[in-house]
DNA sequence: TGTACATCAGTGAACGCGCGTTCACTGATGTAC
DNA sequence: TGTACATCAGTGAACGCGCGTTCACTGATGTAC
């Protein structure tokens, strides 16, 4: 609120787009986002926006993008803490609640703004060489003769369910229900590293 | 298209209302539903949905409704056919994963339409009701001192991620994706009942 | 240090669109006599 | 069996709305000389 700039040209509108369409997203879900509000919050016209995006999806598709590469850089710099399989791969469905629980809105952006990520080759290439590099972490401390890819795929579903029905039940989970949540996360993930026979992965994303 | 009655009154618009609005969410995802396009589509003018709906999220409300009953049916109808804990939940997940790839449509209305179930009573209710079948149905076959919610949280947390990632990986799954998918939830579902402490419930439902 | 100019991020007015919703109406159906 | 009438599911025209997007424009900024 320090900086009373009302010039003609705004500084930085395309960060302060993004915040606002963050916010729009975080009061009312990914549906209520619209250009044209972001543009009233970022006190812009209507037409501004089109100077820095092609249209109100490729808005969305930029903070899918950050939303894809924050929640792997959280995930990573997480895990790569751990040394041991199972406690690597709790801290991985752990730090994916949270991440969920304190980035809601950028989640949301993710999974629930009905954007179709085929038609952005930047977002597939970043889900791509997010998901190697995880199988990589798991990898380095799997035993041996493991399918490291069906235990990745298994403890991300669970940790992805749990992320989605504390989000459902708490839209803005408090700290207290966020904190359980991400244990739950972390005892599933457990029991299937401890316990899964490491089998043929199941159908995702390989 | 047996049928042939252009008639005045349609018989039962009602349904085809409905039966129209599914066909949307099918096709392009919840967000494409539109009162105006469902009418069309049941050959009828823009104002008749009035005569059976509120507006526009009644309609979808009804989906919603009927979404949560069928899919407590389905799930429950299967349960009763097992008698022990283990094969009991398994059969829960499988279930549940199973009406999310055979019924998209419903599924999708349930969790991904943006609905505030808060404000139908009957849909808080149908839930409700069904998850106390449910959690009945657990307690019959569970050994004493075991928290049969938190186990039922544990295998719906789970069972809900597999579907979830299914969907998004396949948004209309064939057989062999579904089975593959149906497998792995009943699969981590074991897990959980035979390995899951049975503690404190995570903070979901209860 | 000062001036001319290219650049390009912003304006604001306008557009077409499809949507949700309302309203006075019409005509098919079923029931009472 | 026939007629009068109430009912109410449908019509179609109209509305206001907010949205996404385009367009000719304007004015601040930075650079070349």
């Amino acid at each position: 609120m320090a900086s009373s700039k009302p010039s003609y040209h705004h500084g930085d509108l395309k960060a302060a787009l993004e915040r606002a369409a963050l916010e729009l997203v975080a009061e009312n879900g990914p549906q209520s986002f619209t250009l044209a509000e972001a543009a009233r919050r970022a006190g812009v016209s209507g037409a501004a926006p089109y100077k820095h995006y092609a249209d109100r999806e490729s808005l969305l598709a930029a903070l899918a993008l950050r939303g894809y590469r924050e929640g792997d850089r959280r995930v990573i710099g997480a895990m790569r803490l751990e040394i041991g399989p199972s406690a690597r791969l709790e801290r991985f469905a752990s730090e994916y609640v949270r991440f969920a629980g304190e980035e809601t809105a950028l989640f949301n952006v993710v999974h629930h703004a009905g954007l179709d990520r085929t038609k952005y080759p930047e977002i597939m290439q970043a889900g791509e060489s997010g998901y190697l590099e995880l199988l990589g972490l798991v990898r380095d401390v799997r035993p041996t003769d493991v399918d490291a890819a069906s235990v990745l795929n298994s403890v991300m579903v669970t940790a992805h369910g749990v992320a989605v029905f504390l989000l459902d039940s708490f839209p803005q989970p408090d700290s207290d229900q966020l904190a359980r949540s991400m244990l739950e996360a972390s005892r599933l993930a457990r029991l299937v590293v401890e316990h899964q026979d490491w089998g043929s992965p199941p159908p995702f994303l390989v």
